[in-house]
DNA sequence: CTTGTTTGAGACATTGATGTCTCATATGAG
DNA sequence: CTCATATGAGACATCAATGTCTCAAACAAG
């Protein structure tokens, strides 16, 4: 069976999304390989994690890319930024809580990109006058990736159901709880 | 120097919010006591995690029964609840995150009331007409556990001052981020 | 088929965290 | 002051995870 190399990250994602402390054993047993298998490719956790870091950011980066920021209104663009999300919210929800808990010694530069990406669009969109401008972008930032970590966890405990996960997550960002009356 | 107990524990949160892998050593060292007296009083990584979450547990019930979910409408209710949580966000934050990291073998019953105590809140709302209907009360509860996390992490970065606590998080919570007509 | 490569299984030593113990010292009650 | 108790510092054994190695078997390429 030859090295399937996403697979042993993705694997090894969603085990350790519930158990941060599992052994490399466990680990290797969940992807369906040896240890001396896991060890060849990933020399250690710390390798392991960088790699984890590295296709979770890829994949984000893509989700960002689809989703085109930069067109239409600032409001389509969130909806379909959050839709492009949803394959891989558990990943994001662990990379975001992990990196929470396990401060790095420094911060995944491609990360770090994204998050400017986002926090642009949020900025376009106070400019354009679709948002309120008295919530700062970064926060705005911050606050989605709790939105969509939150709603992940809960999708994956089954307490929500995952067709919901974009309008769940738009309709509060976007309408806020307080019901109104209808637009004139 | 005697010993006190809440101190240990908060300082032993402070330093596993941001390295979970700390040593017994180096929680003792936070805390300013001896790893032997630390071992004295709670036998092992398990036992302070569960005292870690005893305490959190008991911190926000407090906090749920100071803000009188039950009184006045379920908007100021909710104002209230989020500012006073303010205090307590940084170990919230940390019990939240753990929770899903470091599944335990089974759920504290204290956290499932407050729960349950949040998400009959959000309900209350729906039935009187403030709140709009389309979005779960669990999910709802589970949304206000990441914008509170997120705020909280932000804060602790510097990235957002803690003045601006409360404010951001109802805002966007209720308010939503469309930019609209004043109201009539 | 033959050869070179990769994997799986397991043994082994090493490392680091932990549990446990002792003893001197500090603290507080009486 | 005196005694009982709790703490701090450190030694020590234990245990679990890890890193490293060997070797046989599976596999792919030629």
């Amino acid at each position: 069976m030859p090295f399937d190399r996403d697979h042993v990250l993705r694997c090894a994602a969603d085990l350790l999304s519930h158990k941060a402390t599992a052994t490399q054993d466990e680990i290797a047993k969940a992807a369906g390989i040896s240890r001396a298998t896991l060890h060849r490719h990933f020399a250690g956790r710390d390798a392991l994690i960088r790699a984890l870091e590295d296709l979770g950011v890829r994949q984000l980066q893509e989700v960002v890319d689809q989703a085109r920021l930069d067109d239409g209104s600032a409001t389509e663009a969130l909806v379909r930024l959050v839709e492009s999300t949803r394959p891989v919210a558990g990943f994001l929800a662990f990379l975001a809580t992990e990196n929470q808990l396990f401060e790095g010694e420094e911060v995944n530069e491609g990360w770090a990109r994204i998050d400017a990406q986002i926090a642009a669009l949020f900025k376009r969109g106070q400019e354009s006058g679709e948002f309120r401008i008295d919530l700062s972008p970064v926060w705005l930032t911050e606050a989605l990736y709790g939105l969509v970590s939150a709603t992940a966890w809960t999708v994956l405990s089954g307490k929500t159901a995952p067709r919901d996960y974009t309008e769940m997550i738009t309709g509060l960002m976007l309408g806020g709880l307080e019901r109104r009356a209808p637009q004139p």
